[in-house]
DNA sequence: CAACATTATGACACCGGTGTCAGAAAGTGG
DNA sequence: CCACTTTCTGACACCGGTGTCATAATGTTG
């Protein structure tokens, strides 16, 4: 397989290579006869042209970093396979960056993978989507960067995320509907903002439904399956033992499912558990858990595509969108006795 | 932040950027002189090479690409994570590429990736690490590669994999020394080599251990949940009921475990459940599963490493490894009644 | 049809490194 | 001290594209 490259296409078409790379690029100023030619030469000759030399010459590497540092796995791929797919569209590769969020290497650590990677703009996940620290850094440095799931107000950056608040609103309100008034409540990451919001949303539904907040009731989580078994035996432990609990994740609510079931409690019988973000472990257990699904593909896809845009062009209008998260019941939850 | 390159690092040290190049290099033939007064300019202007540039010089990417059509998202990450650690090791990095065994489309698509990322090698993961018209195509295009978890015997790849086969064996030995007999089988993926393999390892310790294998009591499964929730089914109903199953991997015995519990079996009194993998799933239901854990980052480490020692060096000898899995037993496999 | 505007094309430098090779500097032996 | 290796070093082309700019071809107008 000998190597095709734009010089050969250029002789073989019998124009320079700058023409050749116009019609490559789709630049104007090329007669329809001479761009015919050479896209036919294209083919015939299976010509693909290299994006590393294009990259130098261009200072682009046509990637983009991901960051994250998640405990779950499954929000990991979906995060990935939405940023695969706008990168594959404008033919963007994906660099995945597994890194900690706390300690201050953080900013060394991007800066040296902007040195040694040349990224052209990076997604940012939580809890990096809600480091004002980071984002700052980026502004500084002239890096494009797309906010997945932040919080933050910042209108000059992409933002695409779900109302959470909305979601642990509707899911405590489903809980009150069946008609529990005694919910407990376990809160994640501090350093992720979903967790404020989850939590916002659960005290707006008990507070539009005349139920007073009791501190006691709220357990500290940290999304980890780990820290929800912590919670799950504070919480069953209260006296009275809540008639529901609503865990700011899946992980944490299976968690509690696992120790009540442990204690021979039966769910929803006797206790009524709801997570959040329809994680795959949310319909792999028995009972089935309510939770929450948010679109994280889309949400990432749309974060990537319009990154994308604005690498390409910096006029781009800034995009921010808010995508709907939806209620899904199942057996984990019931009609309180 | 002014660019600083291999030009101004040579003007400013006041040699030839061939010399900073050999030093950047490692090559032989500096004075030890002009090498400490290169270096000491790198950090005076905080110099790092461009490895786009680089990689157009010596025809290099310094990308791996990263194969997988796995359902199971703890595997995937596991694989990425092994993966993700050799690279940076060596100023790589990796991109990931999800994609579908199945289907004419799959050497063309392939091609596409190749041609359009100039990778300079791929790990294959399972099941692609078992595709023998992939492997034929990549040697044909001499394309460096290595396998993970593969059973195809070829001595000319790099491979590493951890014994299946024993672990099935283990697994299902243990099933008998609890006084099993009665021990109902979920098979994985045809396309699968692992599937083969789990399989007569557990053949094998019936054998070894005078049991009759019973045809009847093997379920054809394909690694998915559902899947093992199909077979679950099957085997649940079979009468006499088999006293314990062994699925191939754990998200199939979690299905088992889910349906055994709404038919109100008591998992492990009136029925065992083992699994395979370790995947977090085993340890977040309860009864937690007895399975057998691989060392998935450990083989993916070794195999992206090795593949990056051969990039650089036809000459590497060839590796290949077989690394120990490990029983684990939880609460879902105990004596029988 | 002259005068000018517009479109199409190519020559050439350049992106930031590496490979080749020739020549300078240093080391060795008789 | 001279001839001969061996060790350093730099000039220069090259990797495969893109940007700039000058010039050729074509179109428009009075």
């Amino acid at each position: 397989m000998k190597k095709v490259t734009i010089n050969s296409v250029a002789t073989y078409a019998g124009v320079s290579k700058k023409t050749v790379s116009r019609v490559l690029n789709n630049e104007p100023n090329v007669s329809p006869a001479t761009r015919e030619k050479v896209l036919k030469v294209f083919k015939e000759l299976d010509y693909t042209p290299n994006p590393i030399a294009r990259g130098l010459a261009r200072n682009r590497s046509f990637i983009i970093g991901c960051l994250y540092d998640n405990p779950s796995k499954s929000y990991i791929t979906r995060v990935q396979s939405g940023a695969l797919e706008a990168c594959h569209k404008h033919h963007y590769n994906l660099l995945i960056h597994p890194c900690e969020l706390r300690g201050e290497e953080l900013i060394a650590n991007i800066e040296h993978l902007l040195t040694t990677s040349r990224l052209d703009g990076m997604v940012l996940t939580p809890p990096f989507s809600d480091s004002q620290e980071l984002i700052d850094f980026l502004k500084k440095k002239k890096v494009h960067f797309a906010r997945v799931a932040s919080a933050i107000d910042d209108a000059e950056s992409i933002s695409v995320r779900s109302n959470d608040e909305l979601g642990a609103y509707e899911i405590t309100e489903h809980l009150i509907k069946l008609g529990h008034s005694n919910i407990a409540f376990i809160k994640g990451h501090p350093d992720h903002s979903a967790t404020e919001q989850r939590f916002s949303g659960y005290q707006r539904a008990l507070a539009e439904h005349n139920i007073a907040f009791n501190p006691k009731l709220v357990a500290e989580g940290n999304f980890s399956y780990h820290s929800g078994a912590d919670s799950a035996k504070a919480i069953l432990d209260l006296d009275p033992r809540p008639s529901a609990v609503f865990a700011s994740n899946d992980y944490m609510a299976a968690a509690v499912l696992k120790l009540a079931t442990q204690r021979q409690l039966k769910v929803p019988q006797d206790i009524s558990i709801a997570g959040f973000d329809n994680a795959p472990i949310a319909r792999h257990i028995w009972p089935g858990l309510t939770t929450i699904a948010q679109p994280v593909e889309e949400m990432t896809r749309q974060a990537v595509e319009q990154l994308i845009l604005q690498i390409g062009d910096e006029q781009t209008p800034v995009y921010q969108a808010t995508l709907e998260a939806k209620l899904i019941t199942r057996e984990s939850t019931a009609q309180h006795k």
